[in-house]
DNA sequence: GCCGTTTTCGGCCCGACTGTTTTCAGTCG
């Protein structure tokens, strides 16, 4: 296989087919399934290759016969002729034009034509140049203010480059100061953030808030008056839309208070979701959207949200499984999964400590007794102490395991001390590590000091750039010693920082239910991994899944709603979750 | 171009704002 291709490639390439098609004015409907498949790549989290080689592609709801066809030309040949050729009948500019803020296909392809912007790259700053100088004015469609407008959004994308999605964390920080400002105006009854936020995405493209109010002129115009705003992108009686702070875009809806169930159900989406939803109400002779359902040419409002939904016969689905991925049909069935919670949780097994020898990457900061107090505050059952294993840079194999014999002298002595001190608590502590799964998939402690434990999360922590084969074998074969019970942050990607490794799921989720091994999700802010969708997969497989924080410091061990959010969205129910279990369960399954 | 518990043909979500428009196309959500 000489070609190769990322499905964020493969995306982008499906997406500048769709635009061609626009200006061509094309069938609507098959622009319609090339945006389809266009979000469909963007959204899978294992390879389009892989799917490819494995003859899956037909098994992706909105990719048919003939989008399948051009796939596998593409792995094949390098390119698909037919696109090559919609793409070179039209100026290449176009398609550097289009990530600018309120330039559509449309307007790209004119204004590549009539300015001769043959290279996409250099396509928004000539274009800028033109429209400083006026140029853009006279040209039929365009005005002046839309000329100013082509300049402030140039600018702009000329100086934030490329775009990036924002970290749940980041976003949560950002709907909090929002809040308070919102919270401050007598006008708003209520307010809610609201897109893929409420749906507990891992990243946010934007900040979307729904607001209730009998005021809308009145609150449309406050929260255009919002501290940090950079800019109105648009404004009405019934929304806001602002750039905020280093360029994050906000969009507020304000709909009368009678109406606050069908926004919410309307601005959580996703966007699939609520076309399934509405062609579900197409098909029994209704219309829905944000401001009910139009039953016979009639409003019907809501001010629920779970009765809206009851109004198409469905269960009310939590917002994190509304993707489209099959919660409509399990609404319909009264078969929706009973998803796990915060108030599940009885323990956290993944930890780092102070404790003091030569770590193999960052240790903990907070000590044993800091953590275990707050284990017990936050009403655990059980807790892992952990660390990294011991440097092999620092120690040979004998110093390993003597580090080892020590350390587990020192837990054993502070569960005593601990048993004695805090009388009331029956926490049960683990002696565990976290051992680097090497290169090879040997582990970075001899036996000796692994068999000294209660057990082991085994984790990627280098050469992440191995074939998915290679990848795929070394993390099977450091998770086959018995004590490796857990795959910690399974795919070792960093949010916008570190791509995820290459593996085979299947392989690795088929040896982790014959073996009674379970799957991480690492609750930490920039990692979330497993991720939703392999979560998912994972469960159907019948993997089991531990939730942890991976706390370097014992506050922490409250960061654990963040990976409680990825299971969620994986339809992870108590059962699928190792650490729901009570001390005794998890015990008999956990130590070997 | 995709899809199927009325269909393998004939459907395919719905709405807000902007600017230039004389009735609406384009863009975005
Ligand atoms: N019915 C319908 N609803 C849409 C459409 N586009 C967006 N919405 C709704 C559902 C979305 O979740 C919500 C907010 O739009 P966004 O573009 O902000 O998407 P979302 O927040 O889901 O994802 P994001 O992380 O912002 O990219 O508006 C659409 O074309 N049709
Ligand atoms: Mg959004
Ligand atoms: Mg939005
Ligand atoms: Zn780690």
């Amino acid at each position: 296989m000489a070609f190769t291709f990322s499905n964020a490639q493969i995306a982008d390439l499906f997406e500048e087919i769709t635009a061609a098609l626009i200006v061509q004015n094309d069938d609507r409907f098959r622009i319609r399934a090339y945006e389809n498949a266009v979000s469909i790549f963007r959204q899978l989290q294992e390879p389009i290759e892989y799917y490819w080689q494995n003859k899956l592609l037909g098994t992706i709801t909105g990719i048919g016969t003939i989008f399948a066809r051009k796939i596998d030309e593409l792995f094949t040949t390098g390119k698909v002729a037919e696109f090559d050729a919609i793409r070179q009948s039209l100026p290449a500019g176009m398609f550097g034009l289009l990530p600018v803020e309120g330039i559509g296909p449309k307007n790209a392809f004119k204004l590549a034509n009539i300015f001769k912007l043959a290279d996409r790259e250099t396509a928004p700053a000539k274009l800028l140049e033109s429209a400083k100088n006026g140029q853009i004015r006279g040209l039929e469609g365009f005005g002046e203010k839309s000329e100013a407008q082509l300049i402030d959004n140039i600018t702009r994308y000329l100086l934030a480059g490329t775009v990036t999605r924002i970290p749940l964390y980041r976003a949560d920080q950002i709907v909090t100061e929002i809040g308070a400002y919102l919270g401050a105006c007598p006008a708003i009854q209520t307010f809610s953030p609201l897109g893929s936020h409420r749906r507990r995405k891992e990243t946010v493209g934007d900040i979307d808030i729904g607001i209730t109010t009998q005021q809308p002129k009145v609150v449309s115009d406050y929260v255009a008056l919002i501290p940090k705003i950079s800019k109105i992108v648009a404004k009405g009686d019934g929304m806001v839309r602002i750039i905020y702070g280093e360029g994050i875009d906000v969009d507020f809806k304000i709909v009368d208070p009678g109406e606050w169930g069908s926004l919410l159900q309307h601005f959580t989406g996703s966007k699939a979701h609520n076309v399934a939803l509405r062609e579900m109400a197409v098909t029994r002779k209704m219309s829905m959207s944000e401001h009910g359902m139009k039953i016979k040419g009639a409003w019907q409002r809501f001010t629920q949200e779970d009765k809206f939904y009851q109004s198409l016969g469905l269960d009310h689905i939590p917002p994190e499984l509304r993707e489209n991925l099959g919660e409509i049909e399990a609404a319909k069935n009264h078969s929706l999964p009973n998803l796990v919670t915060l108030a599940d949780i009885k323990g956290d097994l993944h930890t780092h400590t102070n404790y003091g020898w030569v770590n193999s990457h960052d240790a903990g900061l907070s000590s044993v007794d800091e953590l275990a107090d707050t284990a017990v505050a936050l009403g655990y059952e059980y807790l892992g102490v952990g660390d990294h294993n011991p440097s092999i840079s620092t120690y040979n194999v004998d110093e390993i395991i003597k580090q080892i014999q020590k350390r587990s002298r020192f837990i054993e002595q502070i569960k005593n001390s601990y048993e004695k001190r805090v009388k009331k608590s029956t926490i049960k502590l683990f002696n565990a590590l976290e051992i680097d799964i090497r290169s090879d998939g040997a582990l970075a402690v001899p036996d000796a000091g692994i068999n000294l434990l209660d057990y082991a999360v085994v984790s990627i922590h280098s050469s992440f750039k191995q074939t998915a084969e290679q990848m795929t074998e070394r993390i099977i074969k450091g998770l086959s010693h018995p004590k490796a019970k857990i795959l910690g942050h399974p795919t070792g990607r960093l949010i916008g920082k570190r791509d995820p490794i290459a593996a085979n799921w299947d392989s690795i989720f088929g040896f982790c239910v014959t073996n009674g091994k379970a799957i991480e999700i690492n609750a930490s802010p920039d990692r979330l991994d497993l991720t939703d969708i392999l979560v998912k997969k994972a469960i159907l497989l019948g993997v089991k899944l531990v939730i942890d924080t991976d706390a370097h410091h014992h506050s922490t061990l409250f960061g654990m709603q963040s990976g409680i959010d990825v299971a969620r969205r994986g339809w992870a129910t108590k059962a699928d979750i190792i650490n729901t279990w009570d001390a005794a369960k998890l015990t008999q399954w956990l130590i070997k």
